[in-house]
DNA sequence: GCCATTAAGGACTGATCAGTCCAGAATGAT
DNA sequence: ATCATTCTGGACTGATCAGTCCTTAATGGC
């Protein structure tokens, strides 16, 4: 009988939990990059051993992919959350909101993780990035089945398809990912979150 | 007398040149941004020896920041001279459209650099992320002056100031960086660029 | 107690990194 | 020709990187 990885009877179980290593993992990864953050680091972080990181994850790539499947998930779930509770419009809103003001404070000022690995990897790394780039997309598609069912209500009214509008938001949602690294107060960037729906909700009637 | 560099009389003359060495150097950091760019690519493209290197621009952290003030000062003059010439919102669609597809084919897909620096080293190299916040800012200053003089002159009406109007398309332009560094198509982003337009006048009258 | 499995820790490799330093060649005004 | 200056190329440092490997200890069902 073949005995899988961590389901063995007969031997020392696996200690560390694996999804909370993943999620530290994640932690350090959206804050510094995929570059700027060294094994060194996330054996730290993760308290397992270097033995145990590259046997759990194969290498650190591994683990990076891991941590973005991770987030988009998470993000991904945030949204689909406020969707089922709020029209097109006030889900834009609300998820802009949670997403740049409803985090702890140490990673209120980390972007996107996604966002963040486009920029730092495309045309270094590109595996990496296209996963990002599906999950960007992942994204996006929550947002235009939002408007879709907005337009086609009446809810909402524009000469521009479900689709495109959703691709506007996801820009000002990537400039606003932006913003959140630079030195901008929190009011500031409030501000613009303000002047963006105020926009959009000109534009959509 | 004293004989500053590159001035004396008496001496084998400086060979490079310092602007095109700085211009290439740009490029490459431009795309790969700074951990991803070594020496030994800097030196192979600036054509001058390590030593010339150290000797001309302290270290690497300097070449970069000289990089990044080029970089600020094209873009700048490159936006002011097109509101020279149009109407604010004709401004940012030219701007969009000759950043975005008025480039050579090997820099059209690396976003903007002062953006890509901000995602890059906040955090971990603050003084260079300064800079590239100082640079955006003066972009976004010209953007202000421009709705300032429109919404003065009564070509275009909001409720919202002309500073407040500059900060969202600070915003958007960050996206469509972001968009530029991801999987799509020329005709993609050109819509986006076209939705946003729309949305932008609909919303200023 | 036996033993398959997984853990930890550290030594180690080979590569690359930024940056320093030096010796020797080129330059050109005097 | 002299000589201050700047050039080049390469040797070198010390650090860090990701990743491999091996020994030893812990575990727990049998």
């Amino acid at each position: 009988m073949l005995t899988l990885p961590g389901v063995s009877n007969l031997a020392r179980p696996i200690e560390f939990n694996r999804e909370q290593a993943v999620a530290n993992a994640m932690k350090l990864f959206w804050k510094q990059g995929y570059g700027a953050t060294s094994l060194s680091q996330l054996i730290k972080v993760l308290d397992i051993s270097k033995s145990s990181f590259y046997a759990a994850f194969k290498d650190k790539r591994g683990l990076f992919a891991e941590a973005l499947e991770l987030f988009g998930d998470r993000t991904r779930g945030m949204l689909v959350e406020i969707k089922s509770q709020h029209t097109a419009l006030d889900t834009i809103q609300k998820f802009f909101e949670s997403t740049l003001f409803g985090l702890p404070q140490y990673q209120m000022r980390c972007g996107c993780m996604m966002v963040n690995t486009v920029l730092e990897l495309s045309g270094i790394e590109q595996g990496l990035c296209d996963l990002s780039n599906a999950k960007l997309d992942e994204i996006e598609l929550v947002f235009e089945q939002a408007f879709e069912e907005d337009l086609e209500s009446g809810e909402l009214r524009s000469q521009h398809s479900a689709k495109s509008i959703a691709q506007l938001v996801m820009t000002i949602n990537q400039g606003l990912r932006v913003d959140s690294r630079k030195n901008l107060s929190q009011k500031e960037i409030d501000s613009i979150v303000n002047t963006a729906m105020d926009m959009l909700r000109i534009a959509l009637h």
